[in-house]
DNA sequence: ATGGTTGCGAAGCAA
């Protein structure tokens, strides 16, 4: 069976919805994950989604973060959180079965700078991400962990590795950690179709720099092996950054066959 | 260009 498999960054479901709508009506994700929200699983339009034949998941606390996944191929035993008492991680994971996939949606903190604390803090959630794969998860299964990592994963990914040196986004612990997912038996499924450097997903609304091309790529899809094995294309749809009242980031898009 | 823009919420913070 076919399945696309899809993870966007919509910076605001409530200022983004009608774009998130006809996004989907013109690619038809069969699953869509979701990050920023900014919305409470009370004001989570679930019923516009519903209309397009989606069953969806939320997680968010109503003003940052918030995470979510919609599926039409099913969508069962979801999860909020890292599933546990702990919740000072913020509503920034959530996971569901859909088409028989373990399908994560999450959005990595931040760091802002590398003297920061909230720098700590991403690099603690993403400790926390590989413990709570490797407790919930089988690498042998198929597995898809898709979202915002606020991490480029090489010097391709970033549209002048000069300009980042000492900064947020590539340093070696962030990639390390992101390493360790690989490691793990994740595979970044855009890269594995393009060899490519300077396709991004992110741009900074600022000084024009989606015209500029200085952006990077943050936004990843990662499966396991079996899924990897399945992947026919990856693409990221550039597209959906133009125009009136775009997101900041833009949607990446796989088709498993 | 230590600039610039957007979202939330009603000033300043986060990104």
């Amino acid at each position: 069976m076919t399945l696309r498999l899809a993870t966007w960054n919509v910076n605001s479901l409530t200022a983004r919805l009608p774009r998130v709508l006809g996004w989907i009506e013109e690619h038809q994700p069969d699953v869509l994950c979701m990050q920023e929200t900014k919305q409470s699983d009370q004001t989570f339009p679930v019923g516009a989604f519903a209309e397009l034949g989606y069953e969806s998941v939320h997680h968010g606390d109503g003003r940052w973060n918030g995470v979510a996944i919609l599926s039409r191929v099913g969508l069962v035993e979801a999860t909020k959180g890292f599933a546990s008492a702990e919740d000072q991680f913020g509503c920034r994971i959530v996971a569901a079965t859909c088409g028989g996939i373990r399908v994560h949606s999450v959005y990595v903190p931040n760091g802002r700078s590398l003297d920061h604390e909230q720098y700590r803090f991403k690099l603690a959630w993403l400790a926390r991400l590989a413990s709570y794969l490797e407790e919930t998860c089988d690498p042998g299964d198929d597995v898809a962990v898709c979202g915002d990592f606020n991490i480029a994963p090489d010097d391709r990914d970033v549209w002048d590795p000069a300009a980042f040196v000492g900064a947020t986004h590539v340093s070696d612990p962030e990639r390390q950690a992101l390493g360790a997912l690989f490691d793990w038996g994740l595979e970044d499924l855009f890269r594995r179709h393009h060899a490519e450097g300077g396709v991004f997903s992110w741009w900074d609304y600022r000084a024009g720099d989606f015209h500029q091309g200085r952006g990077m790529r943050i936004d990843l899809v990662l499966a396991t092996r079996s899924l990897a094995a399945r992947s026919v294309r990856a693409v990221i749809d550039r597209d959906a950054r133009k125009g009136k009242k775009p997101s900041d980031h833009a949607p990446v898009v796989v088709d498993l066959a």
